[in-house]
DNA sequence: CTCAGCCTTCTTTTT
DNA sequence: GAAGGCTGAG
């Protein structure tokens, strides 16, 4: 097996390793070559090990386009190269960062012809995906079959592209209640995989099923990106699905410069084929690999630690592992038991109002949830009080109707043949329904040059939909201008200006917000001189994070997510809320057996919190979701009482 | 037959 | 607060 060792230049180094670096720290970050494991526990100074890790390696004389750093969200990638330079005091543009999709992109923009797509294919998000597979069923069945709808179908066969399984036995195993249809399934799934390649789409499991097969079938180009990647880094191991652990074994074959960074503790993931056995069988799959063991949190006071190992103690399938704090003691955890979702919501914000007066910065403070529903009553009394937050799940900016519609004018520009846009935007149209759009798809799919064939459709169109229709055709005709294909900018101005606008005004009664956001997003689409960068970028969710990084208010806002969204983050103040029974856990884990992954949740959350936590859960519930009573969480019952400070809120 | 609007249902997590 | 189903209007 090949190596590249580190040779040390003449130059000193600018970065004190040993001053910097615990030695556990150290030791992972002086690693040379060849396969390393790095099991950080919560807290333990991960991202510094990776960003000291990067900076080593350039120090060393690497090239930053040797290096890849795979990560599992945009926002860690930019987290992590930006603290990189800072410590190298020097730019390392050319250094490959980003999402195992975002990668996957770039790769095959490049090699799609490898894939059996032409030029300028289009990203699927999951409602498009969705929808792609309702058609699929709608083609294959007519109504009354026993079918999983699309959205269900979508999520079955992604678990199987990402657990490289046979999508039979995932419906049956995982789906047992789906098994009698599994051969409708199949034969669905296969449909919808032909009219991906015909319509030249991909859904996010294909990005990197094609890359694996790029590299699988072209050792040429395997090889080539293998001597590219010379040294490869992966952030959350843990969180990686049998697809995305081959193409790192394909990736680094030859040189195995291999380092993995994660936590199986912190393993979440598992819904969308995470395995954390890839984590832990790591060892095995490079013999000759190095473990390094990140146990000391600089996080979390005493307190707060003692309670998540004890939370995570009571988990049978993990790696054992004792964190200790060197932070100076502080206060318990407090539990609160509420009246109801409205008290819990009034007390949080009463809360972070008096610790913000205290002098506590909002952007200290986080709001947790498990589900994105939970957070409606905190949102509406943080509004109510004037308290400044930021909503870091349910919908994104661009999954709104609004920008969708938007973009897929522009996506019908780039790929012609986007059945799923070209069905959106001529919906559009007023007296277009469902039918009328599917013949006119029929006309322009049969078509070489469909933006061409679409003038020919005027006579299948109803007659009180003739002049909309028309319109249309004007705007379509004139966003085919070449010069748009380099101005997204333009092009979505255009869009709005010739026909959308009237459209939101007709259709919403908040059109106005809904023409800011899109002008939002046409002074975004500046930076991009091509439609279709800017579309990719925009489809894997580069977008989103950028922007609300921009727009941070100079005091700060408390910020409200669900765990999932919080990993990897830290605030001085974390409140958990909805600790109950059927919330955290979720009422599904508990019926689908997946109390340890829930319970690993729970730890992420708990694990957020520097200095203070609160668990708060309401007893009753008065909302649709109405049992009538709700029971406190059994992970929290699970717990020594002496966990926790219990606290008392008096009625208002 | 096609479309739009009202009504009910049901809330997990994400690239 | 969204999305699918049903119903009535055209």
């Amino acid at each position: 097996m090949k190596k590249y060792f580190i040779h040390r230049p003449a130059a000193s180094f600018r970065v004190d390793y040993e001053k910097d670096l615990n030695p556990e720290q150290h030791a992972a970050v002086l690693h040379n070559a060849g396969p390393a494991l790095v099991l950080a526990g919560a807290g333990a100074g991960k991202t510094r090990v990776v960003t000291y890790r990067v900076a080593r390696l350039a120090e060393s004389g690497v090239m930053p386009e040797n290096i890849l750093l795979l990560t599992f969200t945009n926002k860690a990638a930019r987290e992590m190269m930006r603290r990189a330079e800072q410590l190298i005091g020097r730019n390392i543009a050319g250094l490959h960062g980003g999402t195992f999709h975002h990668i996957a992109n770039l790769l095959l923009r490049q090699h799609y012809r490898l894939a059996g797509y032409k030029q300028g294919f289009s990203i699927l998000d999951r409602e498009d995906s969705r929808e792609l597979f309702d058609a699929c069923i709608a083609e294959v069945y007519k109504k009354d079959s026993v079918l999983p709808r699309g959205a269900v179908l979508a999520e079955i066969n992604s678990l199987a592209k990402n657990t490289e399984e046979e999508l039979g036995s995932v419906v049956t195993l995982r789906f047992p209640h789906f098994a009698e249809a599994a051969d409708a399934i199949c034969r669905i799934a296969s449909l919808y995989e032909k009219k991906k390649i015909d319509l030249n789409l991909m859904d996010f499991d294909d990005l990197l099923v094609q890359w694996k097969k790029v590299f699988e079938e072209n050792e040429n180009i395997r090889e080539y990106y293998s001597l590219k990647f010379k040294y490869i880094l992966v952030d959350e191991y843990q969180d990686t699905n049998r697809l995305q652990a081959d193409i790192i074994d394909l990736t680094a074959r030859g040189h195995g410069n291999l380092m993995a960074v994660g936590d199986d503790a912190q393993s979440i993931y598992s819904f969308r084929g995470a395995d954390f056995e890839n984590i832990l069988r790591f060892p095995q799959r490079y013999p000759e690999a190095a473990v390094y063991k990140l146990t000391t949190n600089y996080r979390s006071t005493p307190e707060i630690l003692t309670l998540a190992n004890r939370i995570i103690s009571h988990n049978k399938n993990q790696f054992s592992k004792e964190l200790h704090a060197v932070r100076q003691p502080g206060d318990r955890p407090g539990l609160v038991p509420l009246r109801d979702v409205f008290e819990e919501a009034e007390y949080v914000a009463s809360m972070v109002m008096d610790m913000n007066s205290d002098g506590t910065a909002f952007d200290e403070i986080s709001i947790l949830y498990r589900s994105h529903y939970q957070s409606m009553q905190t949102q509406m009394e943080f509004q109510r009080r004037g308290i400044p937050f930021e909503i870091r799940s349910g919908l994104k900016f661009f999954e709104q109707a609004h920008i969708k519609d938007i973009l897929s004018f522009l996506r019908i520009i780039v790929n012609p043949y986007d059945e799923i846009s070209w069905k959106r935007i001529l919906k559009l149209t007023r007296g277009i329904g469902n039918i009328t759009a599917s013949r006119i798809w029929d006309l322009l799919r049969v078509s070489n040059t469909p933006l061409d064939a679409l003038a020919g459709a005027s006579s299948l169109v109803p007659r009180k939909a003739v002049e909309g229709f028309n319109r249309f055709l004007e705007l379509i005709g004139s966003l085919r201008d070449e010069r748009y294909l380099s101005s997204p900018s333009a092009a979505i101005d255009y869009a709005l200006r010739h026909g959308y606008e009237d459209h939101l005004y007709t259709t919403y009664p908040n059109a106005e917000m809904r023409i800011e956001d899109i002008e939002q997003m046409t002074r975004f689409a500046l930076r991009y001189d091509s439609l279709e960068t800017f579309l990719s970028d925009l489809a894997l969710q580069g977008v989103a994070e950028a922007e609300s990084g921009d727009a941070e208010a100079p005091e700060g806002k408390v910020v409200l997510s669900t765990v999932h969204q919080a990993k990897g983050l830290e605030w001085g103040t974390v409140f958990i809320i909805g600790m109950n029974d059927g919330r955290f856990p979720s009422a599904k884990s508990l019926r689908t057996d997946d109390e340890e992954e829930e319970r690993r949740l729970f730890y992420v959350a708990a694990t957020r919190a520097k200095e203070a936590l609160f668990l708060c859960y309401p007893v009753s519930a008065e909302d649709w979701n109405n049992l009538g009573l709700l029971r406190p969480s059994r992970f929290i019952k699970e717990l020594q009482p002496d966990s926790f400070e219990e606290i008392t809120v008096e009625d208002v």
